[in-house]
DNA sequence: AAGAGCAGTTTGGCATGCCACATTGCCAAA
DNA sequence: TTTGGCAATGTGGCATGCCAAACTGCTCTT
């Protein structure tokens, strides 16, 4: 049996479960497994070294939070990827920075302090003068939910967890917009946020949610045009 | 073994790990299991009469939808249900109705038809005149239900089914609020929707959402004051 | 009497193995 | 050449069993 790993490996996260659906979660954001590609039980479990069972604990997880769907009775698939599913996630987002960032800026206007969000949009800053594509991309992330967590709101960020992978996994295939323009509206929603102007900075978070949207949407078009997905 | 059931039982959904979940969110949203409440695995496979592999298939999903909680090495528990958790709720919900009513308003507005809605109003109303309160709670619920399959937004529809979870968890230690005033402001919101009128709808939606926060949170405060939740 | 061990037991974590459904490929009959 | 059926095999669904960590309650010591 292959318990008490050979010393190596120790993927260092909790349980085998967990570090299944963490592999698979990542796998499907970034486009490794493609939307449509099934998912087979023994296949994952021989990859990461593990039996059946952890996989299947992993899946549910998955498919309560849409990265697959599992059929009748012949298991997980990718769920595709398709124009309306990005128009349904971009409304949904929309709602929900607007609702996060408004109860940021309320936090704020009632003392919590926004230094931790400056401080990302400072390193932004850098990371776009210095064009560096990866970098920028992981600081907006972490600027979303750094706003999320001065929000407050604990399902707040559970919900948006899903949601922002889909917006990533989305991103992969059309590429998210110009980056100076997104950081000075980064910029624009953090003063919003820091004075506790709660309606403004709901107002601007609708906006950058619907300027990702208007650039986004006909590049994934596009894209989904070319290749349908597969059954 | 209990392989081979003997001819009764036959629960009707889907597989077992799916029963599984729906009984224990039943249990959990319905209150027999409290808050705080250790779930056993070998206990829920005992009384379903299944192995432990379903449960333990079950559980992953409960969480990641907020009902329980794994603690590391000790397994699952009912999350508790606090004042704190109450309010996130009520501003989630707030948001994503309003986003579902302006949706369905749209779409009615677009040609879609909004006669499901209004037959579960009228049966609402027969409901209110009869006094019977599970049903006009159960045709509050499909009327919000129907509300969001009209918007058409299926990640919308997936991530209110935890939020309704959740609210209806709620409601049964604060019984939601007089039955007719309820009536009257969805007849206002259905009527907004099958009009077309997107940000009529949104508003009233809003507005419906922070009465029943008014009304309940107080109670849920006095309620959780007498009875902290377990370890 | 109070505290520090120390078995016994509970409980989650996981591997293995069996079964039934389903899909696939092949062959034979028309 | 096409089609109907039948095996071989792939694959998910689940039960069972072992293990190790954690909890329990005891005793034995100070």
């Amino acid at each position: 049996m292959t318990a008490e790993a050979p010393a190596e490996e120790g993927p260092a996260t909790g349980s085998r479960a967990n570090n299944v659906y963490e592999w698979l979660r990542e796998r499907i954001i970034d486009g490794s497994l493609p939307p449509g590609a099934r998912i087979r039980e023994r296949e994952i479990a021989e990859e990461l070294q593990v039996s059946r069972v952890p996989v299947r604990e992993a899946l549910p997880q998955l498919e309560s939070e849409g990265y697959i769907e599992t059929l009748p009775r012949r298991g997980a698939v990718v769920v595709p990827l398709t124009v309306n599913a990005a128009v349904e996630l971009f409304d949904v987002r929309a709602s929900l920075e607007v609702l996060a960032a408004r109860l940021a800026a309320q936090a704020c206007a009632a003392g919590a302090s926004p230094a931790g969000l400056e401080a990302l949009l400072e390193r932004a800053h850098e990371a776009t003068e210095a064009a560096d594509e990866d970098q920028i991309a992981d600081l907006n992330s972490r600027l979303h939910e750094e706003i999320l967590v001065l929000s407050g709101n604990r399902l707040l960020q559970k919900l948006m967890t899903p949601v922002n992978g889909h917006v990533r996994r989305l991103f992969h295939v059309a590429k998210d917009r110009d980056q100076e323009e997104l950081y000075r509206e980064h910029v624009a929603i953090v003063q919003a946020i820091s004075r506790g102007h709660a309606e403004l900075a709901a107002a601007l978070s609708f906006a950058h949610v619907e300027e990702s949207r208007n650039e986004s949407l006909p590049i994934v078009e596009r894209q989904l045009e070319d290749r349908p997905h597969r059954t």
